[in-house]
DNA sequence: CATGAATGAGTGTTCATTCAT
DNA sequence: GATGAATGAACACTCATTCAT
C-alpha cells in the first residue's frame, strides 16, 4: 500500500467502493475478479491496491457503509407526533427505500453480505453493527409506546422489534428475487 | 452424470450431498474445496464426479431438497379444527425447526442459497420453487379463515402470505446469526 | 496439497529439486519462475505443489540434500592410514569434486543458499547443518594429528578447521566464477 | 540517470547507495523493494530514478565501491620491511575490518553480489574487478618474498594468492553466519 | 466402477518504473 | 528538479475437473 495522503484519498474509496458493489451485485463477491473492478473503476489494479488492501477489505469497506444507510430510516421517524406514529413512518421509509432503483443494486450485495457474515467475523460485526442499533431504536420506540398506552402492555418490546426487523430482512430478499408489490404492515 | 445404474445411486447422492452441507455451511460454498467434500464424504474425486456433473450440480441438488422440508411445516397444519389455528401451528412448527440442531446446518446454507440465487437462474428457480408453494397454502389458508369469519377481510391474503413467509425468513436470518428466542408471532 | 501416497513421491521430489537445480543455476532464485521448473521437469504447476509447498520449500529442500554431499567427502579419508593423510586424502576429494562437471551447477546453487541464509534462518540452520559437522570432524582429524606428533601442538584445532573449510568454501566461489587449475592446499 | 549536473550528485548518490546498503544487508537483493529504499533514503522514487536508472544499476553501483575498499587492505603493507612482513599485515587489517561493525552490513551484501555475479555479467565483472587486483598483488608480494628467501621458492605465487584470497572469502562468509574468533593465518 | 495424480487456466497480489503536476 | 500516484506486466499459487490405470 504505497501510502496516499491528502483527501481525495476518501473519493478514490468511494470510486473503487461504488465499482465493486456494481461488480458484486451482477456477479458475485466470488464470481468477480479484481480485473472485474479495475475496469469497472477504470483503475490500474496497483491503484486499488493503494487504497484496499485486498478484495477483502473492499467487501468490509461496502458492509461497513451500511450502517449509516440504515440509521436514515429512523430520521424518518423523528418528526412524527406519537411513537407509534413513528414506528409506521419508518416502516414507509423502508418501504419506499425498496423502490428506490439505486437501492436495488445495494440491497442484492447485502444479501451476499448476510451470506458472508455466516463465516467472516469482521464481516459478521459489521453486518450486526447495521442491524442491532435499528432493532434497539424499534424497542425503545415501542417502550414509548407501551407507556403512551398505544401499544399492549404485554409485548415483548424486543421481541417485537426484532420481529419487525425480520420482517423487512425478509422484504429485502423477495424484493431482490422478484420485482413486486408491498401494500401493509 | 456418467454411469451407475441402480436404486444405491440415490445412497451415494445422499452421501455427498450430506458432505456437502456440512462442508458449505462450515465454509460457504466457494471457500469450499472439492477435496474438501471427497474428505467429508470419504469418497475420491472420481467418485463423486461419477454421480454430479460439477460442484455447481451439488448445489444446485442441495437447493432442490428445501422443497420438501418446507413442504414438512404444512404438515403440521392439517389435522388443525380452524384455518387460523392450523396458521398458528405452522408457525409454531416452524419455530420448532430453528431449534433443532440438525437444522442449524442446513439453514446457513439455505443463507447461502439466497445470495447464489441472484446469480444463477437454476437455483433461483429452485429456491423460489420452495418459497411460492408455501406462500400460497398460506394464502389459501388465509382465504378460507375469511370465509370462516376468523380473519378480517380488508387483509390481502398474497400480501399477508408474503409478510409472514418475509417474517420467516429474516428469523432463519438471525437465528444463523445469533443463538436465540424467539415467543410470540 | 493434494496427497500423495507411495514411493515413486520421492522420485517426483527428486525430479523437480534436479529441474529446480538446472534452473537455479542458470538464472538464480529470484529470477527462476515457478513455471520455468515446470517446464523443466515436464510437471505442470498443480503437480509440483503436490510435492511442495511453495519455491521456498523447493529451495530448503535443496539446501537439505547438501548435508550427505559434504558428508561424502570424509569417506575418502576414512582409509588413510594416519590423521594427516586422511586430511590431505579429504582435500583431495574436495578438489577432485570441483572438477566434476556435474558439481559444477550445485555449487553455484550452493552460493545462492549462502547468500539466502543471511535472511532465511531456515535455509540457515540447513546451510550450517552442512558446514559445522565437517568442521568438528577436520578438527577431530586435527586432535588425533597432534596425539601423533604429526600436526605441532600449538595450533588451535577448531581453528584451524574452521580456515581450512573457509579456505574450501572460497575455492567453490572462485571455481564458480572462473575455471582455472587448482595444485597446492 | 538524467539530469542533475552538479557535484552534489555525487551526494545524493551517496546517500542512496548508503540506504540501498542497509536495506540489502537487512532483506536481501530480492525482498527489497524500491519503496524500501524510497524510505531509507527518505527520497522519493522519482528522485532515485534520477539518479540511477534502476535497481539493478543501484547494486552495480555498490559492486563498484569494492574496489576501492579491498584496495585499502594494500595499504597496510606498503610500510612494511620484508614482503613476508608486507603480507602479513595485509592479512591481520583484513581480520581487523572482518570485527568492524560498521563493515559487518556491507560483507553482508557483498555475499549477495557474489551470488548475483553468477548471472549478470556486469556484476560479475566488477566483483571480479575487486578480487583480481588483490590477488595479483599477493601473488608480486610472494614472488619478492621468494626472491629474498623469505618463501621457498616451489610454491607457485599464483596459487598461494588465490588460495590466500579463498580463506579470506570463507572467513566473510562465515563472520556474516556466526559471531565469533580468528587468531591465526 | 473407483481412484487420485495430474492438469492448467485463472486468481489475487506485488513492485519496478513512469510521468503529470 | 522533485514528487508520489498510477501503471500493468508478471508472479506464486489454487482448485475444478479429467482420465489412465
Amino acid at each position: 500500500m504505497p501510502k496516499v495522503t491528502d483527501a481525495h484519498l476518501e473519493a478514490r474509496r468511494r470510486q473503487i467502493v461504488e465499482a465493486a458493489i456494481a461488480c458484486f451485485a451482477r456477479e458475485g463477491f466470488h464470481r468477480t475478479t479484481m480485473q472485474d473492478i479495475c475496469r469497472e473503476a477504470d483503475l490500474s489494479a496497483g491503484a486499488i491496491y493503494s487504497y484496499f488492501k485486498g478484495k477483502e477489505q473492499i467487501i468490509e469497506a461496502i458492509a461497513a457503509e451500511r450502517h449509516s444507510r440504515e440509521a436514515a430510516f429512523f430520521e424518518a421517524g423523528r418528526a412524527a407526533a406519537t411513537p407509534g406514529e413513528a414506528l409506521r413512518e419508518v416502516g414507509r421509509a423502508f418501504f419506499r427505500s425498496l423502490d428506490a432503483p439505486g437501492e436495488r443494486r445495494r440491497r442484492r450485495v447485502v444479501i451476499q453480505l448476510w451470506a458472508e457474515a455466516l463465516r467472516n467475523d469482521t464481516i459478521l460485526e459489521l453486518v450486526l453493527g447495521g442491524v442491532d442499533p435499528p432493532i434497539a431504536a424499534v424497542a425503545e420506540l415501542v417502550r414509548q409506546g407501551q407507556q403512551s398506552g398505544e401499544i399492549p402492555d404485554e409485548v415483548d418490546p424486543e421481541a417485537l422489534a426484532r420481529a419487525t426487523t425480520a420482517l423487512f430482512q425478509g422484504f429485502v430478499l423477495q424484493q431482490a428475487w422478484y420485482r413486486e408489490l408491498d401494500v401493509e404492515a
